[in-house]
DNA sequence: CGCTATTTTGAGCCGCGTCAATACGGGTGG
DNA sequence: CCACCCGTATTGACGCGGCTCAAAATAGCG
């Protein structure tokens, strides 16, 4: 039924649950929770995991029953449109939740595939809202964490050049990486250019070419997957200034 | 301190609230209340009204307090980027929810404007959620409502050529007045071309251009903002087949 | 060491944006 | 009722950014 439950040997009760102590607690749903109410949470918690590449966490029109906290790893949601090409909706790293879209017809409205070895915090919603009912503040974080996605699908929105573009989705990559704990300025791509290309919505060899061009101007290093941002600010007033 | 709050002779008070006779219920949050439940909701909602075109009902900064469901006319919601230029974020018919990407941060992400005579009723968010605690499935329809905007975002953002977005947006209008009541094929657009341009990341030329090129097709009728749609089932093939 | 997937690089083309001019319509004042 | 004005919409000419097609370079892997 549920996509990578193929019998794999990990006893998935085996790992502990601790929000409390877990590293993202401030990203994700114990965000502003007294402990007593954290423990509640920890108690709907199931952990599952490794998952590897190209394992799926979901796919479109699964049942919904519950929403997932990325733990560690990077996630990828995806479409396939009526002509059978992949459509990149976004990447998801440690802290963020994926599936809260499911919510509304309680299908899966994408796909949710590993990209390297991951794993994750299974929420599920039901419980959840049930608890969301007597936890005023954890209803309030729900409603915040769903108002955010809400906002973030604004940001690929506008029409921008392929530079500011891939200026913009680097900056997102480090800025989100920083919030985790890791390297604000060295960054390892667990996507190929293909993945990036299509979420952008630009062609795999526009994607090359840029970061090409980006390393000649000594914005950027670049080794395969592992890109180093050399030149945040510049970076930064690329992304968003205006194509005039 | 609210925008268009000037000294506007109407009496809010005046106008009825009856979300239980409302033709927007089943759209707007009393989908799938008790009537018992209905009629304690009512006791919260203000309207707010009449607004003329250029009005606004908020403005991005403006601190949080409520969501608004659009009862009459139609708004547009924007933001204004770095270099001054307006980026439509999207159309608003009745029986639509404003404001729900400002829960998060507490402040307004985007301004809202009416695009004609409009009116709205207001739902302070504070004592929604403190209901929504006491009522499991207010609870769930906020759930439900949260989520169907993030899905919802997606719809423009894959990367389709101008005739793609235009059938695509035609459609999208006429389904959503057909569910309110209004006429599938026949429909008055309220935004000037401009601003249909900009929610679709093309050029005012080339929307004019798409229109003319689809009335010589015999897709659709135009006359000025009149725009009916004569080939439905072809403006949907056209909206959803990959540029291959 | 060969096989394959990924990435890079080059050449040519096309859709759409830009710039510019014209047409249309609705409102205002004489 | 007409002349005028101004914002919106249409139409045309042209250039460019990024896509397509094609091929070579590079890396990972058995």
């Amino acid at each position: 039924m549920s996509p990578s439950a193929s019998p794999v040997t990990v006893d998935l009760k085996q790992i502990k649950h601790a929000c409390g102590t877990c590293s993202l607690a401030e990203l994700c749903l114990p965000m502003g929770l007294s402990k007593q109410d954290v423990s509640k949470l920890e108690s709907l918690v199931a952990s599952r995991g490794p998952l590897h590449a190209d394992d799926h966490l979901f796919r479109v029109n699964d049942p919904f029953r519950a929403i997932y906290a990325v733990r560690g790893g990077c996630f990828k949601t995806y479409l396939v449109d009526d002509a059978g090409k992949e459509q990149v909706l976004g990447f998801h790293l440690p802290g963020e939740l994926i599936g809260l879209d499911a919510i509304w017809p309680e299908k899966h409205q994408c796909n949710a595939v590993a990209l390297d070895t991951a794993s994750v915090c299974e929420l599920p919603f039901g419980e959840i809202t049930r608890l969301a009912s007597r936890i005023p503040s954890l209803q309030q974080t729900m409603f915040r964490l769903l108002s955010r996605d809400i906002g973030d699908s604004h940001t690929l929105a506008g029409d921008l050049t392929a530079e500011q573009r891939i200026a913009a989705f680097l900056l997102s990559l480090a800025s989100r990486l920083k919030a985790r704990g890791y390297s604000e300025s060295r960054l390892t791509l667990a996507m190929p250019r293909r993945d990036i290309a299509n979420f952008l919505r630009l062609a795999t060899e526009t994607v090359s070419r840029v970061f090409t061009r980006f390393e000649k101007d000594g914005l950027i290093g670049v080794d395969r997957r592992d890109v180093e941002l050399l030149e945040i600010e510049k970076l930064r007033k690329l992304s968003h200034q205006s194509p005039c």
